[in-house]
DNA sequence: TGGGGTTAT
DNA sequence: ATAACCC
């Protein structure tokens, strides 16, 4: 958040409310006074303030396998992958299953537990598309993270609410949901106008979100993502909670140790723990420089805003994804034949998706996990263009693709792996990306009348994307 | 310890 | 191509 230079109130102000109101909301439109009096307006988007919503559908997983089966409603339910139980519902949770605990330890808690196989995606991926849509209707930039959380800006459209607002029905304002830290609200001030307003649209969505899906979530209302996220989580299964600003420290203070914040990973944590820094103020009050030197001047720098609450970065919208990918991990894969067998099952639910998706992949990669007895073991990976004879053939049968794919594979394959020595992979996945937007041939034009699908028969059954922003090229 | 995703270097 | 981050 910016620090925005308040005029101070006049001695003889004998409308004080109004004034700091007025001031108030100068300074949102990021009008800023300088020393000689004289207002100068920001650089747009660059200082002024933002209402963000961050949606967090509860258990996603179990929720899907409950409306794909609702006898499943009701009863303890885990959804696993392999030896984990990713997640489960909160019935299993009320009888001590965790996220992400082996089947073992979540049945010896819970021996009641009912368990689904989550290991393929193609529902749920379904599924958290369809809340992003939904979103997206209510203001188009929606940022995805995973496939059960959103953030959306909706800065705009609380901008345009409340100018609609009479001023009889500016002062019956209300919030919708959870105030954090259940702050008292100023209806004088214009933040929390905002962020009242905002509070009522994530309510809108949610109700949507439910009657439209029947999908239950948690929202969280704040200035800014980092905020808006660490909010969404303050009250748990389907509520939802708006931040004011001067709850905001309360807020990351309440974080126990810097690796809850967002943006702080596992290794991050553990170079900061060796620099003696554990909780959020310990971040906040640690030499710049020093942490510069440390993690290099970007980590730096962005990391210690955010242990002060302060996050600029805007919410992108995710638009369709970057690529799509497969994997399968196991004990072990010792054999090429082994290992190309995994491959085809792999690209063969890829080809699907793809033609799905409409647009064509011009970049194929191959993943590996190599066995470790210890330690974390890192993945490697090759990657190449796919030929344009290929490309070509993608939208229509698969049949075709699947042999040209797979020795294309192979050989990146056996440029990571010496087949004659002996290996141990616990690991593959394919991957295509470099997505690109076939060129559509425009009526009227040669290339629509050379196009055999375009100019003859129908158009063929591919889910159409939002093509506003798609570049046309080949 | 799964099966995905993203961005930065 | 890898490493970090997110779920």
């Amino acid at each position: 958040m910016v620090e925005l230079g308040v005029e101070p109130e006049e001695e003889d102000s004998r409308n004080e409310e109004e004034d700091s109101v007025r001031a108030m909301e100068r300074a949102q439109a990021g009008v800023l006074t300088d020393s000689a009096g004289y207002d100068q307006v920001a650089p747009a988007g660059s200082t002024s303030s933002r209402v963000i919503v961050h949606v967090d559908l509860d258990c996603f997983y179990a929720q899907v396998e409950m409306i794909s089966n609702p006898e499943l409603k009701g009863k303890p339910l885990g959804v696993q992958q392999k030896s984990l139980v990713v997640t489960c519902n909160y019935e299993a949770r009320g009888l001590g299953v965790k996220k992400l605990m082996t089947v073992r330890d979540a049945k010896e808690k819970c021996p009641q537990l009912v368990l689904v196989n989550g290991e393929d995606l193609t529902r749920y991926r379904e599924m958290s598309y369809k809340v992003t849509e939904l979103l997206e209707e209510f203001s188009p930039v929606v940022e995805r993270l995973g496939f059960d959380e959103n953030f959306v800006d909706i800065t705009e459209m609380v901008e345009k609410r409340l100018q609609q607002l009479q001023s009889d029905e500016l002062s019956a304002l209300t919030v919708l949901g959870h105030v954090y830290n259940n702050q008292s609200i100023n209806l004088h001030d214009v933040l929390h106008r905002r962020l009242l307003v905002g509070s009522q649209i994530a309510a809108e969505m949610r109700e949507a979100m439910c009657n439209q899906l029947g999908l239950t979530g948690c929202a969280g209302v704040a200035s800014n993502k980092l905020l808006a996220k660490l909010v969404s989580g303050v009250f748990k299964p389907n509520q939802q909670t708006v931040l004011l600003p001067e709850s905001s420290q309360a807020l990351i203070h309440s974080l126990k140790h810097i690796k809850e914040m967002p943006g702080i990973g596992y290794k991050t944590a553990k170079r900061l723990e060796a620099l003696g820094i554990s909780s959020v103020h310990d971040l906040q009050t640690f030499s710049s420089n020093i942490l510069e030197k440390e993690l290099g001047i970007s980590v730096a720098q962005r990391i210690q805003k955010l242990s002060f609450g302060e996050d600029n970065s805007p919410v992108t919208a995710s638009g369709p994804p970057q690529s799509f990918s497969e994997e399968d991990s196991f004990k072990k894969c010792s054999s090429e034949v082994e290992a190309k067998s995994k491959i085809e099952e792999l690209l063969a639910s890829l080809l699907n998706r793809v033609c799905q998706d409409g647009r064509k992949p011009h970049t194929v990669r191959l993943i590996i996990r190599r066995y470790s007895s210890e330690k974390y073991s890192s993945r490697e990976s090759r990657q190449c263009p796919i030929p344009s004879h290929i490309i070509q053939k993608l939208g229509t049968g698969t049949y075709d693709v699947m042999t040209p794919m797979v020795d294309i594979l192979m050989k990146l394959f056996r440029n990571m792996v010496n087949v004659k020595m002996p290996f141990h992979l616990t690991l593959l996945s394919v991957c295509f990306c470099n997505l690109k937007v076939v060129k559509t041939a425009k009526k009227g034009t040669i290339d629509y009348y050379l196009t055999p699908s375009l100019s003859t028969t129908s158009h063929s059954g591919k889910r159409s994307f939002k093509m506003k922003d798609a570049h046309l090229e080949n």
